[in-house]
DNA sequence: CGCGATTTGTGCGTGCGTTCACAAACGCAT
DNA sequence: ATGCGTTTGTGAACGCACGCACAAATCGCG
């Protein structure tokens, strides 16, 4: 009981963050580090936006549904907009991990430094073949995926990865999500159903080369066909 | 309606095709593929849209955007559709890729079967570490960075696939930008700067994983502190 | 202490994206 | 040929997000 209200700086709660917002403020975050590691103490909106790739009212605009706190002709304190990002991510409670498909994908993402960089590590890895079973990686080994509910229990996993192919994953996720999973990260390039209350996000290779593609062609097309209409035409270069 | 004339197999320009659209294209060029592997020759926009996970309007106003051919009552031909979205995709064409970078990540990819199942193949690899060159994957041998340029003009590359760590992202893509490549897709976590006229799309497997930590903490703070404020409450379950 | 330079925070207009809802179009049975 | 059920294509309303532009706030300095 006695829910504290946390006046101070506790973790703050912001049901209402625009969801672009939140997709933006790791980017903030990656952009923060970096100025801090380069000795910067304050930075302005234009600066952070900078190194950030986004517009700086847009950044500004971001910051304040934080509350955040900056002063006036000055800019931000980059230790503080830190910490103030990192309590809104939830970052400051380590979240444990559980990466299910030990294959191709599975052994680059296992040995990935950048899990740990921020504040999540790999707690589990998992695999249904026999041949990948009992396999060392770092300080881990691949279990078999049976263990999966046994193992997020005990270990108090919240996030799993599926590098699985796609057409174990949905089973794979329905695993995960029994095992009392709440958010996945999933590498198949399939849509997976999940209960409400369960976070899907997907990253897939394929979608974005296609993206790629799609511009590749217009580009191609925009640039090319438009043949001289009229020839009289005059200075057609610089 | 006023469909123009049916060109049968003509490229396609659409240069004002809204980029939410073409983002959600290679879903359902995805789904498409799965419904035909099960041998259905049309589908609804309802049965389509529930194999990509998206809503059925949303569907329909995206296919009715490159013109497509539904037929009222019954659905859409699947094989068209197919034939339809991989032309404005680009797809017809097959792009070869560079990928700079053959660590961890770079391994990973480079035996990705998902490339050449598209309309893209790895055509050269590259790495700056005298340890990395000469490595053969695949049907591949990995080059030095500095034969860059050169092997993208002979080999008519036009996309480069980053995956280098941050501090070398940019020169890296300072020297595909040079070599003549027009899209980049990076999964090094930083900002790239590029000329205007070449796209970058970048992959950061920590943003999606701080998102994800967002909602895990957005979860717990609103499921914990809502404590009995009317303990005359009725059912409160489902 | 006051003033100017600087930068934040935000109100507001605009454009994009999503969704609903429905008329038009189509196949099929009769 | 006609009517009926089905499904597409799209007009329209709505909401979100973006970016401009500016007032308010703060600092430094004379
Ligand atoms: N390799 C890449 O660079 C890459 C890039 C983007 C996306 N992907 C996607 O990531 C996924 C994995 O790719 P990959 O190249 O690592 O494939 P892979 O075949 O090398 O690895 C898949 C692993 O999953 C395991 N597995 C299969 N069924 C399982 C189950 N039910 N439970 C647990 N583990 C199971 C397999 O034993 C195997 O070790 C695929 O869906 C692929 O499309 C891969
Ligand atoms: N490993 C993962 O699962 C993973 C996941 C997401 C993102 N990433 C990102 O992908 C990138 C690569 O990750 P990794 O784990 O493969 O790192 P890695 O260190 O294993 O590999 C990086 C490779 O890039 C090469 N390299 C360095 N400078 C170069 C240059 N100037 N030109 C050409 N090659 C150069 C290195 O020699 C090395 O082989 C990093 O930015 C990382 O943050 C990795």
């Amino acid at each position: 009981m006695s829910q504290q209200r946390t006046d101070s700086s506790a973790s703050p709660v912001f049901p209402d963050l625009p969801e672009a917002t939140v997709a933006r403020l790791p980017e903030y975050l990656r952009a923060l580090h970096g100025l801090a590691q380069e000795g910067h103490d304050t930075v302005s909106s234009e600066g952070l936006a900078t190194a950030a790739g986004v517009n700086s009212a847009k950044l500004r605009k971001d910051l304040s549904h934080l509350g955040s706190y900056g002063t006036r002709g000055v800019g931000y304190d980059v230790a503080l907009l830190i910490t103030q990002i990192e309590a809104v991510l939830g970052l400051t409670k380590h979240r444990k991990v559980a990466l299910v498909g030990i294959g191709n994908l599975g052994h680059a993402l296992a040995g990935y430094g950048g899990f740990a960089s921020r504040g999540f590590s790999v707690a589990a890895l998992f695999d249904a073949e026999r041949s990948q079973i009992g396999e060392r990686i770092g300080t881990l080994v691949v279990r078999h995926i049976d263990e999966l509910a046994e193992v997020v229990a005990a270990e108090g996993i919240s996030i799993g990865v599926i590098a699985t192919p796609a057409r174990a994953a949905q089973q794979v996720a329905d695993q995960l999500v029994g095992a009392g999973v709440t958010s996945i990260l999933n590498f198949a390039p399939c849509v997976l159903n999940v209960p409400s209350g369960v976070d899907v996000r997907k990253v897939d290779l394929a979608v974005e080369m296609q993206i790629l593609s799609f511009h590749e062609h217009r580009k191609a097309l925009t640039a090319l066909p438009v043949p001289p209409e009229q020839p009289a035409g005059e200075a057609t270069g610089s």
